[in-house]
DNA sequence: ATTTCCAGAGAACAGTTGTTAACTGCATGG
DNA sequence: CCATGCAGTTAACAACTGTTCTCTGGAAAT
């Protein structure tokens, strides 16, 4: 791992990840499943024979698009997770940590959002498989909150998964804010809180009226 | 609009039909914008310039798709609305609307869902105002309800997108479920019903703590 | 009955696509 | 030092794309 990997195979991560790159900047006025081979490739600026050294397919390069799309995210998300403070500053915190990753990638984040519901097959259940394991990181949090005592596994984990979509759509906002000016980004964040702020009251009275919920069938 | 139109125009509207019909279809497999116009009129069986006589481009037919999927959803969603019961009952009403909504027409609903964020710009912007218009719908139908007194319009169309954004998700839920069993549908309404619960608990005591906001900045 | 109109057909255009094959040059391991 | 491996090139393939122009048959209007 720490060895210097050799002139060669530095000069081929550079290529691949230059084709990452092209791709994703094309990708801001397109789809993926109308992403052509030729079109990475001739932006930049190297044989349309060379993307096969690097990936199988499109579909192939969208899934290592969503590793580096998500998959950096995850620390980040434990690191916002685990700071302590009132709940009111935590969300506010958290919609800033939203508002600067979109400011700062939004390439990213317009990828994730236009595949994840995509026509690529492969890149959606990548994309669904992060989420997941966002979910259940928040989920791993929220149990070692105060407030989620007497929760039921299900529950938290319905409660971390409202979150994760919260976030994305949030991202979203942010994104469409992004080409419509400051005060449109001012305003996003302004919902994106109140949002939260309704999602955490409801939280805290959860278990205040009966939830005699047949359907649930987790006993242990 | 009684005059029955002649054969003409009959004709014309019926071919225009089997174009949507077969974009649909071929949607499922991919996103509008790599989506061909030689595909589309190779599947109906007609030339390739017919399509010409219908719609400018394929992004324009994206956009007359909009409106078959979510125009005639207005009606439903308003009648849906007004329904009276427990609250409970009303939650448990709208999953299964959603749910039959989403067996009924679950191509109309893929491409929604994809092509929300997906690469043909007016498309986007067509069910993005689509959207708006259905979370105004909401907003206007919860500022009759008693449980909404004291709310400020801000805040109630808050909650009303909240809704809306909720229901496209528990669709979305449904489509991937609707592949992978019955059981898995069950599991779906289950998890949309008690998302829907958390947040009518979020609104039945938004207003019990203190919200202070000086941010929100509409006094009129 | 005759003219006008127009949905759709047909052919052709220049470009584009993904994929294969055989190649070249250079960093690397023995 | 020399042989091997392999990232990237070149050329060619059949198939496909959107768009234009010209044409035709039959419904509609006169």
């Amino acid at each position: 791992m720490s060895h210097t990997l050799g002139i060669r195979q530095a000069q081929k991560q550079k290529t691949r990840q230059a084709l990452l790159d092209a791709a994703l900047e094309l990708l801001e006025g397109q789809s993926l499943s109308s992403l052509g081979l030729r079109e990475v490739t001739r932006a930049v600026g190297v044989a349309p024979t060379a993307f096969y050294r690097h990936f199988r397919s499109i579909a192939d390069l969208g899934v290592a698009l969503v590793e580096e799309a998500l998959g950096s995210l995850h620390p980040t998300i434990r690191t916002a997770l685990s700071t302590t403070g009132d709940t009111e500053e935590r969300i506010v915190r958290a919609v800033e940590l939203i508002a600067g990753h979109v400011e700062r990638h939004p390439a990213h984040v317009r990828f994730i959002a236009r595949e994840r519901y995509g026509g690529v097959r492969p890149v959606r259940e990548a994309i669904g498989g992060q989420l997941a394991r966002f979910a259940e990181e928040v989920a791993e949090a929220l149990a070692e909150d105060p407030v989620s005592e007497g929760w039921s596994r299900d529950d938290l984990l319905m409660l971390a998964q409202l979150y994760v979509d919260q976030m994305i759509m949030t991202a979203c906002g942010f994104l469409e804010a992004q080409e419509a000016g400051p005060e449109e980004q001012e305003r996003s964040a302004r919902l994106a809180i109140r949002r939260l702020r309704l999602i955490g009251v409801g939280r805290r009275h959860w278990l205040d009226d009966g939830h005699d919920d047949a359907g649930s069938g987790t006993p242990g």
